[in-house]
DNA sequence: TTGTGGCCATAACAAAATATCATGACGTTA
DNA sequence: TAACGTCATGATATTTTGTTATGGCCACAA
């Protein structure tokens, strides 16, 4: 006879922490969530296990016990799987990221992935140009375009959306309003997305103002640090600065962003069959990305 | 750390008896349900548990190593919960049934419900009158009547559906084919339930054929089984038969049942705060009860 | 006292995990 | 070669778990 192990577990956890909302974050979840796992571990037992008051709960006798019981449980498993996964030799799986995007959003999800798959090891190289999974050992990427490659299978990860960015002291500073503003500041500019600046001017009907003699860095990434420094204005892919914009480090510019036919893809081969570890990849990648569409 | 719980827990089963199939006829889930859990604890620990052959499972050295340390991890678990719920020295639930409802749906189902809250005794009585729970020390009752009763919550379980049953052999030897051969067959009454013949047989215009002259037994229990033995035709209650009718101790006759106003309810006191036991015993019954419609 | 904030419970609803059924692949055995 | 036993997979349903919003209760401070 095995009580909930969920419940259980949320149990252990409360138990040690003396209370619900510090086991909630603990946990990652919210109050109300360990509120009633605990209560589904109650009704099992047919007792209560914490008795709750003024400011905070107490562990019933029953509740002491049951948490002195199986505490050392939740260790040994714990410490097992600490063991078993950290000596999973097994082969990293091989990711080739589109340099922002690694850079924007990749990095700072990793530690999900870990917390999903411990017992997967990434190897992450990043490039710009379309990958050749004839000449390189990767097993699975991530790359800006149009989303038809040959000899590959792609999954639309979002769509590019650019629109004039800078910093909110630059525009204080530079008086930007119109478009016609943009003559008086320096356009920054990325080597490997030369037209980006045309195409959302083209679609403005201001091809007039393009102005190659702005400064060009070698990365987004770069262009995109320089504009969050004030040096001019970038022009951005809204979906990767979104922590710039929330945060205010960065700011849109004349209200007009443009959707482009252009994308970043997950892509693998489509000749040989997509190892395990890479479905677990894309499966997490999926999740991530219907959270991100938000 | 911690794995997925409940896949950890499939996997000791699993591993202890080498067999997807036996894991799962262990657990009550199909076997594709423990294909899928182990399938989510090798996603998470990055490499197999199990290997895969012709005419089974092994365990990879990896799953034999984790099985080694986590079952006894759960031993501990399953003793621990044992003792607690066993020295568990609460107040029974006492529930007060319809004496057929016992008999005939509730008594079978009782394992599953101390299975899903096994800290909670009950004291069950039964009795076929309306209970008093002024008078009785009771918490819930199961009773049957037209759902409307003074000072009390109910909640409908099924209605009541009439139509004559006997034994395939009496249903052979004498013949009974239409309505007018129930002249040559003894009616099976219940002390309790005196109109239920007249109403089958007035929904069927034919009154004339009541024979008050049949036998008589002090319960539905009774009644049904003298039927079973062949002893005369009973009026049956189609939803408490279900066994007799599928394993094929009882048929039924005529094709004409019967679906009255009255039916079985669950029913507690409205002055009185409901408790916890009683509110578990009731989302257990809901659960048993929506499983049984179909 | 009257906010204000910390704590847990509950209701309504949304999302995620888990189960099922139906079926397939593959090897064994009669 | 057909029938069976084993595990896997796709489509779908169900159950479990989680979230947000809100409420009650008490303590503490203005």
């Amino acid at each position: 006879m095995l009580p909930p192990l969920n419940p259980l577990h949320v149990f252990e956890v409360t138990a040690r922490l003396q209370s619900f909302t510090r086991a909630a974050e603990d946990l990652r979840v919210s109050q109300p969530a360990v509120s009633r796992q605990i209560q589904t571990l109650e009704n099992f037992f047919g007792f209560r296990l914490f008795e709750r008051d003024k400011l905070g709960i107490r562990l019933t006798p029953e509740g002491e016990e049951l948490q002195r019981q199986i505490s050392p449980a939740f260790r040994v498993i714990e410490t097992v799987t600490q063991r078993l996964v950290a000596s999973g030799k097994s082969e990293p799986l091989r990711l080739r990221v589109y340099t922002t995007f690694a850079a924007k959003w990749l990095i700072e999800r990793l530690p999900s992935f870990y917390a999903a798959y411990p017992g997967i090891r990434l190897s992450i190289s990043n490039a710009v140009a379309p990958v050749d999974f004839e000449k390189e050992k990767v097993d699975l990427a991530i790359q800006f375009g149009g989303g038809k490659w040959p000899g590959v299978e792609s999954e639309l990860l979002f769509r590019d959306l650019l629109q004039p960015v800078c910093s909110p002291t630059l525009r204080r500073k530079a008086n930007l309003h119109s478009i016609d503003d943009l003559k008086r500041v320096p356009m920054l500019h990325s080597h490997y997305r030369r037209t980006d600046w045309a195409d959302w001017l083209m679609a403005c009907n201001r091809l007039d103002l393009l102005n190659d003699a702005g400064i060009s860095f070698p990365s987004s990434v770069l262009t995109y640090q320089a504009a969050t420094e004030g040096v001019g204005v970038a022009i951005g892919q809204l979906h990767l600065l979104r922590n710039e914009l929330r945060d205010g480090s960065l700011v849109t510019l004349f209200e007009q962003p443009l959707e482009r036919p252009l994308a970043h893809y997950a892509v693998w081969p489509k000749n040989r069959p997509l190892p395990k570890k890479a479905r677990s990849f894309l499966a997490w990648l999926r999740s991530r990305m219907s959270d991100f569409q938000r």
